[in-house]
DNA sequence: GATTAAAAAATGAACGTTCATTCTTTTTTA
DNA sequence: TAAAAAAGAATGAACGTTCATTTTTTAATC
């Protein structure tokens, strides 16, 4: 059996890893840029020429990384949600008892607010205005199918009330979000205490 | 005493009406174009010359009722925020009993939002996004008083949950809104059941 | 190791378009 | 016929995007 190797000079690969690196840098720095100012004036006033500023790049230099600025913010906004979902799942197993995934799942989705505040301000305004195109939305959406599973086992079991998907989306997860958008604005803060008063009223709200 | 009586000619009277009446119907189809552009695109990508044709005006009209684009949102929404708040507490009082008067208001909310589906849901947007100036998104809060009132003598009474306002309005009332935007994308229908049901989880999770 | 030239990456200025708003003209009203 | 209302064309600013050019990187040669 022959072994066969690709030797690549030392000096040479760390310039290639070196290069790439750079490269992912200014994308993630317009990737950062872009949620901020999305967060702060909406889609359409955020400019691409103040983004490129904010990312300490040219306006030209976006369009090596992404198509338009619709295809930049669809792409930040499925990145965002699939790191997103990933956290919300990441302890989660499919045998779980229902009760204690949901309060699991719920959790994590809490302590990814709380941890990553902007992203997930960014993805409640994609997920509430006219501003990514279908097609994205429909593949973000898909990476909430353990949550929506899981309702359907407890809804079977006779855990959770037989009623729609939107209406469980609804009372359980999306308040959170309205709960971020009121601290963006400075309204109210969101501490131990409110998230564990949050928790218990989702699953009064949903628990037959 | 002397009575003095203004006398004005029935036909130009007539006219006087006419002429204002037509003024208003040009304000009003700015405004349900408006509604509806902004329902559809969001408010950067529906331009005044859109609303303009929309409304079978010219775009110089616009600027004989509204100052500018932003004084045009400002003030579509404060006007559906005042129509959508009379209707809310039209039928109540405040020597209700705590969960009937909820019980009462959330039903007309719910009224509201499937009476007029495009009013609510230019709210849920403006609601959510930074596209109304803060001193009228103040103002539009405002009409919300007898709710809130509500809810502190719910919590002084030991009915309701102690928990901040911020989070029984997101887990009684705003569900809701995610519910309405769901059924623009076609993704659900909204009828008496799930009225039924959003209301029973609406209660559930703010009772004590 | 230094030099150099080809290739790649990045830039800022420029383009065409679109928008909110204004201005001048036309139409309607009294 | 004078005044008020409405219209549509005009305007300047701002935007997304592209392009010609510069800068940086790469790799071969001396």
């Amino acid at each position: 059996m022959n072994v066969h190797f690709l030797i690549i000079p030392l000096y040479q690969n760390n310039t290639i890893m070196a290069k790439l690196q750079k490269s992912k840098d200014k994308r993630e720095a317009l990737v950062k840029a872009t949620i901020c100012l999305v967060n702060n004036d909406g889609f359409h006033a955020a400019p691409m020429s103040k983004i490129a500023k904010m990312a300490n790049v040219s306006p030209a230099t976006i369009y090596l990384f992404f198509e338009s600025k619709q295809d930049l913010v669809n792409k930040v906004y499925l990145e965002v949600k699939t790191a997103f979902s990933a956290y919300a799942f990441e302890t989660f197993t499919t045998n779980m008892e229902v009760e204690a995934g949901f309060e699991l799942i719920w959790n994590r989705i809490a302590d990814f607010k709380l941890k990553d505040p902007d992203e997930a301000m960014f993805l409640a305004q994609c997920d509430n205005t006219p501003m990514i195109d279908e097609p994205s939305r429909q593949e973000g959406i898909k990476h909430l199918q353990p949550l929506l599973d899981l309702w359907h086992r407890g809804k079977e079991e006779g855990v959770i009330k037989p009623i729609s998907d939107y209406l469980l989306y609804a009372y359980s997860i999306n308040p959170l979000s309205f709960l971020m958008l009121a601290q963006h604005r400075g309204e109210c803060s969101i501490n131990e205490q409110t998230i564990t008063e949050a928790y218990q009223a989702a699953w009064d709200s949903i628990k037959l």
